[in-house]
RNA sequence: CGGGACAUGGCGCAGCCUGGUAGCGCACCUGCUUUGGGAGCAGGGGGUCGCAGGUUCAAAUCCUGCUGUCCCGACCA
């Protein structure tokens, strides 16, 4: 993509109304534009990086067995009312009507809805398991948007929900998705801890909340320092295989936000040196909730013996558009933004430094076009602005890669590599300067 | 939902206290110069001062109401 085509308003100032750094960021970097309290319009950058961070959702959520669908935003209140939640939820839910004075209302999550789809067609145990997903925005009404899209109001999310004959396929299922969202996030340059949850009327350890660490998450967390190192579940993890020695294995190190923590637990259990407390941003949250929404919809199958009885299930969900909030908290610096490769909206910045110099311009031309052609996302500077300009705005939104070409290096025959998240600069012969980036992006990613 | 603040060109702000018809920096446009770290000179365009009412000869400025936004705390992907 060439600048000179592209639309990236980026801001020199910090707008007023931000004051936590991924919200300044997004501002300031052309990722979104507030609309109203809570609600943001998704710039061209901004866009990528969702669509960058749906990929790998959804990437990981197919490998471990969850099919996606897509569910309406808008929903009847009919369901709600059956499920006892229509009165239950509260403001938080945007109700609506329609022209016949129908109650709608803009979902703010679909269990209702997702249990209705499934029992209408699921007749049998031989029906199950199965888990259904979708990507979707949703809103609630929160009393106080804040921190940009990390607590906004309409926020894109993936929600999951699981259907089970009995409970203990259930906890099956549960931790398939347990193992999943630790790779999620993994892949995304994130360290997510899972973190014991409220568990509601079913009880047991079923519930877990994974959080980042980051200075302005919401929560305060404990946890076991060994957390931060434990190794992922590589690709060759199979999810038809035991994972309880996996999800054991994670939960049992202590783990807990505020709200569930207990110091007297935690000094009996954690040795001094390996306590970490920290600020938590919450990126995901699985739960099993057995039949609290099947049995007042009535969404039952039959067991092998012919007994009619209700569906087990459990709801996943990731906060898609938060993580791109959480994922700056992670990754920055005061000049801008550091893209983790995998979810870079661009993986090349291109910065022409002698745009008035015939040869700086003919030799970007070329490696533009080499970098297409070799299907690597590149962000073209072909501006005519000064270089300091150039290099301070390419910081600032972070690509993790910046192939510089200007006449003091060309005169030598070389351009130059930097890694935004090192600074560290290299000159590699014009010749060699694609090949050089594929090798860089290849051993990164792999 | 309790407490607090703010609202003036695209962005960041001053002006308000003490009423006299709007200014600064950045950005933008034109020309010339400049080009390896947010350029220089000259010229130029753009604002019913959030909305509605009131006081006054006169309101960005004083008064009332409304709306919007942000911050702190209790709740949530």
């Amino acid at each position: 993509m060439r600048l000179t085509r592209y639309f990236l308003p980026v801001l020199k100032e910090n707008p007023a109304e931000a004051h936590i750094v991924s919200h300044r960021l997004m501002l300031r970097a052309g990722l979104v534009q507030q609309q109203t309290a809570g609600i943001y319009a998704w710039l061209p950058l901004g866009f990528r990086v969702l669509k960058k961070i749906e990929a790998i959702v959804r990437d990981e959520q197919e490998r471990a067995g969850s099919i996606e669908i897509l569910m309406p935003t808008i929903q009847s209140a009919d369901l709600w009312e059956r499920s006892g939640r229509y009165q239950e939820y509260g403001k938080e839910m945007l109700r609506i009507q329609d022209r016949h004075e129908r109650d709608l209302l803009y979902g703010p999550t679909n269990e209702e809805m997702v249990t209705s789809i499934f029992s209408s067609a699921a007749r049998s145990y031989r029906d199950l398991p199965r888990n259904l997903f979708h990507i979707q925005w949703k809103f609630r009404d929160e009393v106080r948007p804040r921190f940009g899209v990390m607590r906004g109001r309409e926020f894109l999310m993936k929600d999951g929900y699981s259907f089970d004959i009995d409970a203990e396929s259930g906890r099956r299922s549960y931790r398939r998705m347990f193992v999943s969202y630790l790779r999620t996030f993994e892949r995304m340059g994130l360290r997510a801890i899972p973190m014991a949850a409220q568990t509601g009327p079913i009880g047991g350890d079923l519930s877990h909340e994974f959080s980042i660490l980051a200075e302005t998450g919401e929560s305060q967390i404990f946890c076991h320092r060994d957390l931060m190192e434990m190794s992922m579940p590589g690709d060759d993890i199979d999810y038809d295989s035991d994972l309880k020695p996996i999800v054991e294995r994670w939960t049992k190190p202590y783990a807990r936000a505020d709200d569930e923590h207990d110091p007297a637990v935690f000094e009996s259990e954690v040795a001094p040196n390996d306590r970490l407390e920290a600020r938590g941003i919450e990126v995901g949250h699985v739960f099993f909730f057995g039949s609290k929404y099947s049995e007042p919809l009535e969404a039952t199958v039959s067991t092998p013996e012919g007994r009619s009885v209700p569906l087990q299930s459990g709801s996943y969900g990731i906060g898609v558009s938060r993580l791109v909030g959480a994922i700056i908290e992670a990754y920055h610096d005061d000049a801008g933004i550091i893209w983790p490769e995998s979810i870079a909206p661009f993986q090349v910045g291109l910065v022409n430094l002698g745009p008035d110099k015939p040869e700086c311009v003919e030799c970007c031309e070329s490696l533009y076009a080499q970098l297409n052609n070799a299907g690597i996302e590149t962000l073209f500077d072909d501006t005519s602005e000064n270089p300091g300009v150039k290099l301070s705005r390419m910081e600032l939104i972070g690509l993790p890669w910046q192939l510089r070409i200007g006449p003091r290096s060309l005169k030598k025959g070389v351009g130059e590599i930097q890694a935004r998240r090192t600074g560290e600069n290299t000159e590699v012969p014009v010749d060699n300067l694609v090949e050089r980036i594929n090798t860089l992006l290849g051993r990164v990613s792999a």
